[in-house]
RNA sequence: GGAGAAUUAGCUCAGCUGGUUCAGAGCAUCUGCCUUACAAGCAGAGGGUCACUGGUUCGAAUCCAGUAUUCUCCACCA
């Protein structure tokens, strides 16, 4: 019959997940209850729960229940992302392993592997998830490739093409040369390099003279086409309107002026190749420079270069060098070290290149997704990512929505054998637009273009409720706009930003009303917690030691909104043990046996007091949801279990050993129990439906679940209550604290004496004498000879002990009381006699000064007679 | 280079628009307890010049300026 001494998770957790999805506790459809929606941010597909995810769909999962708890209709829905590139380098990965390469297969045959990759790994991390306990409605799963939602995305596209916020260009692009794409930013991960800064002596025309370039690609110096010099640099002004030759090659080029270029940085003099630098570029375009392109795509060396043709860009980097040092072209050589990007999948170096690419207008769509941050419609939390929010809207740049991949959905561009090219949705489509518009569609093809990932995942929380296709359905009229985002700040921009411009766009409302921006998990160190560093535990492995609930309630005591957190598993040590106080104070009333009789006036007090206290605490816990505090939220969670449940209520009625309990006040503690039971299950789901089955708390029906349970609600209580029995809870601790430092064991009884001024202790009697140990407590109007005293409130407290105290002691640590006080009178009194503070503070703060001016006094006067009455 | 943020106890953090003894919490630490729910526990205790320097104010952890250190994001010099 015993029960476990400690909790043991794993049944529990296993059982109750199971019982949940069995009864539908998770499914919700539209109803006529308020709806709280929060759409997962899809983690990739390729996915492995890391703590990030951890904590991100912990905080979605306290939020949900508690919101499923206080009545609302809670839908949270999950689902994968396809991340084109992570899963096509996976898939990549794969093949290579097989020994197949990607370029010796079809389009088709490669997403046939892909899709068979998908089916079989793609959805571990959703089974992790339920792991966490997370109550998602399952059945509402998508994935960001699934039929409807890559139909969407095609329409959007359609949508913003026939708006004109859709272009093709031309434009620099970060260029994998090995994995032969175009990259988003995102995509390049830019570390410091040692490299050659090369100075190189450009001949100038008609002159004996040259000019020094400093370059780190001399490979590219066939491109160049132009010098740049700053217009305001004097040792130079000479150069003005002088042409200069491109070395080895002797193509003219001209010299040409800009404020951009750095007098102090290497020469002063910039080679301007707009082929192959992005700042080039820009200056290229300014002084309508011809662009010269001398790389393959592979970046190998095309006609263009003249020389070196089809060796490799970093090979011809070295010969070029050499070839120019031969001609005496080089005037020296330095280390230098500077950034340069890498392909965030193949490690390649990054090449800036010109690339025909598809370009989504930024700039008119942005005004109204800032404005939905600007007027509060939608709440970052916390607040401080506003500016940065709005700093990147108003600078917002063209987003280039195109990738060279076979993963992703394609973009619905059809050329012609002409490559003229029209935008349609499907073949036949297309077949039909150009001949509406007198063209053939002879050898009509597209390229292998997908769309960005993140367009997609902009479309979310509209596309899973299909909302895109069908806006009128039910399920999106009822669940858009959702309510919380929970998300990283990371993605504020590629992610959050986007799909408010997207929302709104197509349904002039905002896709949510609070975006919750987590922080970032580290190490100890703090480090970021990452695969390749090795450092981040395994989450599964972690709920496997401590419990679910035990890693839920470690992720959230340190995490407040926004700020990264340093994560220790002695947090989740600290959920572990909460959850076995729990369990143990479950196993304490548990095991009472009951008398048939009423309770007592001091159980009755007791459980008023914690009554109030509960409903002073729900207040508080409301409120830190409302702020999105859920950490202190937690917190004030734990310190209500912990010690006023726990240390104080359960100690104050636990009756005398092996003795029964009043049957009234067995059920009252069972109802208290069931009502704390309730604030922590949003936190700990799995302990808290455990023991909500027990039998102690009668029998259940099928559906009576705690996850189901309604929350409570905070009640007007007695204010005044609480503060008395805080001054019953100094003079209980002072007495233990007597007992310490005399080194008296608990076990002794001592005597009690109070001298009560402004409290009636009738009905707290019972209780100081059994949780402070008291022989025989009498109430006295006067000083208490021989005694220990101490102040609980204003209320004079006398211990006697059974050897004779030690009045020099007694004499010193009243009189440091005193000191204390008096110092503390003295602050008060010199406010108080402040004119300019009188005058100008507010009225209740004078008098809150004024009465704490009298409370110290009247306190110092019944030291000052103790002390007194000592000699 | 631009922008934003942070600095409070050994650690992680609260402290909202200046005014209760405002200097807090949890963890850790120390002391005493295997007390009949829990040693994953109980009781008690110690611990901070609120980064530094000025300023505003009757009054500053809180507001302002500067300094130092740290972090994040964005853009990057050939």
């Amino acid at each position: 019959m015993s029960i476990a001494k400690t909790y043991n998770p794993k049944e529990a957790e296993e059982k109750w997940y199971a019982y949940w999805m069995e009864n539908g506790f998770f499914r919700s459809t539209p109803d006529e209850r308020e709806p709280y929606t929060i759409v997962m941010p899809p983690p990739n597909v390729t996915g492995v729960l890391h703590m990030g995810h951890m904590l991100n769909n912990t905080i979605q999962d306290v939020l949900i229940r508690r919101a499923r708890m206080l009545g609302k209709n809670a839908c949270w829905v999950p689902g994968t992302d396809h991340a084109s590139i992570a899963t096509e380098a996976k898939v990549v990965a794969m093949l290579k392993e097989q020994g197949i390469d990607k370029k010796s297969l079809s389009r088709e045959d490669f997403l046939k592997h892909a899709w068979e990759w998908k089916e079989k790994y793609g959805g571990i991390i959703l089974k992790q998830l339920e792991k966490l306990g997370a109550s998602c409605d399952w059945e509402r799963t998508k994935f960001t490739m699934d039929p409807d939602l890559s139909e969407s995305v095609l329409d959007t596209f359609i949508r913003f093409y026939n708006a004109g916020y859709i272009y093709r260009g031309v434009r620099m692009v970060n260029w994998d040369p090995q994995g032969k794409t175009a990259l988003s930013d995102e995509e390049v991960i830019r570390r410091e390099v040692n490299q050659k800064l090369y100075y190189v002596r450009y001949k100038i025309k008609d002159s004996d003279e040259h000019i020094v370039i400093a370059t780190t690609r001399p490979e590219t110096i066939m491109a160049d086409t132009a010098i740049c010099i700053n217009p305001n640099d004097e040792r130079y002004t000479h150069l003005k309107g002088k042409k200069v030759l491109v070395p080895l090659i002797n193509r003219e080029i001209p010299v040409i002026e800009d404020e951009y270029v750095e007098m102090e940085f290497g020469t002063g003099c910039l080679k301007v190749t707009p082929a192959h630098d992005l700042n080039d570029y820009e200056l290229g375009q300014k002084h309508n420079l011809e662009v010269i392109d001398l790389l393959n795509d592979d970046g190998t060396l095309n006609e263009n270069a003249q020389i070196l043709v089809g060796e490799d860009r970093f090979i011809a980097r070295k010969k070029v060098a050499k070839m120019l040092e031969e001609v005496g072209q080089i005037e020296k050589i330095e280390d230098y070290k500077s950034q340069v990007g890498f392909s965030e999948r193949t490690d390649a170096a990054i090449e800036p290149k010109l690339s025909m690419q598809w370009w989504l207008k930024m700039d008119e769509l942005a005004k109204p997704a800032l404005e939905y941050v600007e007027n509060g419609t939608i709440k970052l939390i916390p607040e401080k990512f506003f500016a940065s929010y709005k700093h990147w809207m108003e600078n917002v740049k063209d987003w280039c929505i195109s990738r060279q991949l076979w993963w992703g959905q394609r973009i619905p561009a059809w050329y012609n054998e002409k490559n003229e090219w029209v935008i349609a949705k499907t073949e036949a489509d297309a077949i039909a637009v150009f001949a509406e518009q007198g063209k053939t569609s002879e050898g009509l093809r597209q390229e292998d273009d997908v769309l960005d990932t993140w367009f997609s995942s902009g479309l979310w929380p509209m596309s899973v409720f299909d909302g895109v296709r069908n806006p009128d359905n039910a399920d999106f009229q009822y669940y858009y706009p959702t309510n919380d985002l929970v998300t990283a700040p990371e993605i504020l921009f590629f992610w959050v930003a986007r799909m408010i411009i997207m929302g709104h766009d197509y349904t002039q409302k905002p896709p949510f009303k609070n975006v919750y921006l987590t922080g970032i998990v580290r190490d100890k160190l703090g480090r970021k917690m990452s695969k390749s560093l090795g450092n981040s535990p395994d989450p599964i492995e972690l709920m496997g030691q401590y419990g679910t609930d035990g890693v839920r309630v470690g992720m959230l005591l340190s995490s407040p909104a926004g700020n990264d957190l340093m994560f220790d598993v002695s947090y989740c040590e600290q959920g572990r043990n909460f959850a076995n106080k729990i369990w143990n104070a479950f196993r304490l009333v548990k095991g009472w046996e009951t008398i048939d009789s009423p309770a007592t006036d001091a159980q009755k007090t007791a459980a008023t007091w914690f009554e109030s206290r509960f409903n002073q605490a729900i207040a508080e816990i409301d409120e830190h949801f409302a702020n999105y505090r859920l950490s202190d939220a937690l917190m004030a969670t734990y310190k209500l279990i912990w010690d006023d449940f726990c240390a104080w209520y359960l100690e104050l009625v636990k009756p005398a050993y092996q003795a029964p309990i009043e049957r009234e006040t067995l059920e009252t503690v069972k109802r208290l129990f069931q009502q704390v039971l309730k604030l922590a299950h949003p936190f700990m789901p799995f302990l808290t439906e455990e023991l909500w089955h027990d039998e102690i708390f009668g029998t259940r029906d099928a559906k009576d679940c705690i996850i189901v349970a309604s929350y409570p609600t905070a009640q007007s209580f007695d204010t005044q209550i609480v503060k008395d029995f805080e001054i019953v809870q100094q003079i209980i601790s002072e007495v233990r604290s007597i007992r310490n430092s005399k080194g008296i064991s608990p076990k002794i009884e001592l005597p009690l004496a109070i001298n009560a001024t402004n409290i009636d202790f009738s009905t707290y009697q019972e209780s100081i004498v059994k949780l402070a140990n008291i022989s025989d407590l009498t109430f006295v109007q006067d000083k208490v000879q021989g005694a220990v005293s101490f102040l609980a409130g204003k209320n004079e407290c006398f211990v006697l002990l059974e050897n004779n105290i030690d009045v020099d002691a007694e004499r010193e640590r009243i009189t440091k009381e005193i000191e204390y006080l008096k110092g503390f009178l003295v602050s008060v009194d010199k406010k108080l006699s402040n004119e300019r503070f009188v005058q100008n503070a507010k009225p209740e703060v004078v008098e809150n000064e004024q009465n704490k001016k009298a409370d110290a006094e009247d306190k110092i006067k019944i030291l000052e007679e103790s002390l007194a009455s000592l000699s």
